[in-house]
DNA sequence: GTATGTACCTGCGGGC
DNA sequence: TGCCCGCAGGTACATA
């Protein structure tokens, strides 16, 4: 699933391969992609825009146009991006946009689950104004985790994957930021003391860095592989997630799954209390 | 304001 | 082999 890591692995690429690039046509096919506007809105938008930047707030991807109008890109759960080197390759089933580009070259948006979006917005994205800060490019200061989970009686699993409070963590990085801080999922936000607060920020931030690094996790189900088709490697480093009845690599417990608020968590027993 | 549950959706694996 | 069912999960929205 693209969670932080996988957006900003994109947004990389993205980055090197369209900015700068003069958009020749865009295709949508079926209705759910880009559903907060008409699919036109898109299209007219898009052709004959020259790419600016790229940028993104959490999980939500960002192309920035000259126009000075920017495209909203959110791959929720099976969202990818490919990018085709020329027009005559084949499309991917379950291709939902396609942008060309005046060097024929190609950006495809593949979504079996069609959860995923695309929509235009200002280049003040105010669609995006509710979310709290980046949990990569911000600062354990912004996120000030002590005020945001104050009074919180949920549980620092479900606080965390909470975009309002900090934006890009999902299920598989929560998982391991909590088995490195050590604190169990279900803990209240409000019980965590200063020393563990200031663990699970170092934790955040540690996570986050190696899994860009790695150019994301892919799974077995492969749902996330990078623009170029290809894995990323932070699933070799996973120390919890996807690793239940095996031993955990800091005290050689077992690692157990449980269902909390209706997620899968995977904890482990003997070192997060 | 906060917490919890549900809908959205398709592919896959397990059970029969 | 084929069918059915449950599960996977990010976000918005409804409800308590």
């Amino acid at each position: 699933m693209p969670e932080l890591p996988e957006v900003e692995t994109y947004r990389r690429d993205l980055e090197k391969l369209v900015v700068g690039k003069t958009v020749d046509a865009v295709a949508v096919s079926g209705h759910r992609t880009v559903r907060r506007h008409a699919p036109d809105v898109l299209t007219d938008t898009l052709t004959g825009a020259r790419i600016a930047s790229t940028n993104r707030r959490g999980k939500f991807l960002v192309l920035e146009l000259e126009s000075k109008k920017a495209v909203v890109i959110h791959l929720r759960m099976s969202g990818q991006l490919r990018w085709l080197g020329s027009s005559d390759q084949p499309k991917l089933k379950h291709t939902h946009v396609v942008v060309g580009f005046s060097d024929d070259t190609e950006v495809h948006f593949v979504d079996p689950r069609t959860f995923g979006e695309w929509w235009v917005s200002s280049p003040d994205l105010p669609e995006l104004w509710h979310i709290g800060p980046d949990a990569l490019v911000s600062s354990a200061q912004d996120w000030n985790l002590a005020e945001r989970l104050a009074r919180r009686k949920a549980s620092i699993k479900s606080l965390l994957l909470n975009q309002q409070i900090i934006a890009g963590l999902g299920n598989i990085y929560v998982d391991e930021v909590l088995w490195r801080s050590g604190i169990r999922a279900d803990r209240p936000g409000a019980d965590l003391s200063a020393k563990e607060l200031d663990r699970l920020s170092r934790a955040i931030s540690g996570v986050l860095a190696a899994a860009v690094e790695a150019r994301g996790s892919t799974l077995a189900d492969r749902q996330y592989v990078d623009i170029f088709g290809e894995p990323g490697s932070y699933q070799n480093q996973h120390h919890v997630y996807a690793r239940a009845a095996e031993p955990c690599h800091r005290c050689a417990g077992i690692i157990e799954r449980v269902r909390l608020g209706g997620r899968s968590s995977h904890f482990c027993p003997g070192c997060q209390h």
